[in-house]
DNA sequence: GTACGTCGCAACGCAACCGTTTCGTCGTTA
DNA sequence: TAACGACGAAACGGTTGCGTTGCGACGTAC
């Protein structure tokens, strides 16, 4: 029977050495070394560092994300914007997403496992919130919950992500508004 | 003398090779073999991979970003996405500037490059069309223009390189006159 | 109390790349 | 034509990680 906290141990070395050092530079020999384990416990449980990877990114997506429901479209909105900034904040988190993504781009296997994990999810509350909105009669019948999310986490993300600044007081009130004002087409 | 063709030829190799591969795993052995030159000829010019993505990057800070002049708001942004929207869907363009923001992250030499040769760029064209529209009273006074960058390409930026979606017929109209909208606060 | 499986540790042979050095070839310059 | 310097190729010793194996220690189940 494979020890739970050495599992335990080796599922945080991951998380910690792929924020630490990415995916690219991450080696099992690594993992073991942060985790204070041997590298026979990794390979006993897991094939390589790609399986690691994927079981850690299928564990996110299968806790799931939670769907706002305020009753406004703005407060819906604004709802989402909070929780992705929460994440995106997260110093961990923030190295982890982007690394990721970066590395999905040539990667088939982590490209639908991230896929699962957040860009289905993230599709999933988008249209969620877009069709209560029509439902109240605040957005038009047809109104797409792609471009939706494009106009509210895109600017987020350009901000936190990319262009790495800061957050002003009242920035995901204004990007709420404006979100939303961009949407009532 | 070093042999310009030579040059050129590691030049164009660092460009492939960070496309293909990325930063992390590019090594100067790869570079060269894909170069057809030896790894003496490398290290003749450049100290390490480091010094040889620098020194691309500072070529295409020192190329300059044109900024439009439309002569209405709604133009010019739309003007600005388009060029996004070109780099953005370039195969080796749209590899090589996600995975380098990434490498920015961990390396402060690396982000001073991007953010000089990118994102100072991209801000100062922000600038140019956000005063503009103020003068001719299209936006009302202090509006900041970091943020109308956000909102303008940053929607972009998330469904090219982050959803890798693709880019409907009318998409970047619709972007454009939502990211107007939102402006006009 | 014995047998079994996991544990950490260390070593294995192999591969890739590091940065440097040596060599013989070739083109340019004087 | 002689000297010089950059060239490609190959080899150097060193480092890192691969995936595997053998080891003795420990804990648990029977």
């Amino acid at each position: 029977m494979l020890r739970e906290d050495v599992t335990d141990a080796i599922r945080g070395a991951v998380f910690e050495e792929l924020a630490a050092v990415g995916f690219a530079r991450m080696s099992i020999e690594g993992i073991a070394r942060r985790a204070g384990v041997g590298k026979t416990a990794v390979y006993r449980r897991w094939k390589s560092k790609l399986h690691l990877v994927l079981d850690l990114v299928a564990a996110v997506a299968a806790q799931g994300m939670p769907a706002p429901a305020t009753g406004s479209l703005y407060g819906d909105v604004r709802a989402v914007l909070e929780l992705a900034a929460y994440a995106l904040r997260h110093p961990v988190a923030s190295q982890v997403i982007p690394d990721l993504l970066v590395e999905a781009a040539r990667n088939p296997e982590i490209s639908e496992a991230i896929k699962a994990a957040l860009l289905d999810q993230q599709q999933g509350v988008a249209a969620v919130v877009v069709r209560a909105a029509v439902a109240r009669g605040e957005l038009p019948e047809g109104s797409d919950p792609d471009r939706a999310l494009d106009l509210i986490v895109g600017p987020l993300y350009w901000r936190l992500v990319v262009v790495r600044g800061d957050l002003p007081k009242g920035y995901l009130d204004d990007l709420a508004a404006s979100a939303v004002r961009a949407l009532k087409a």
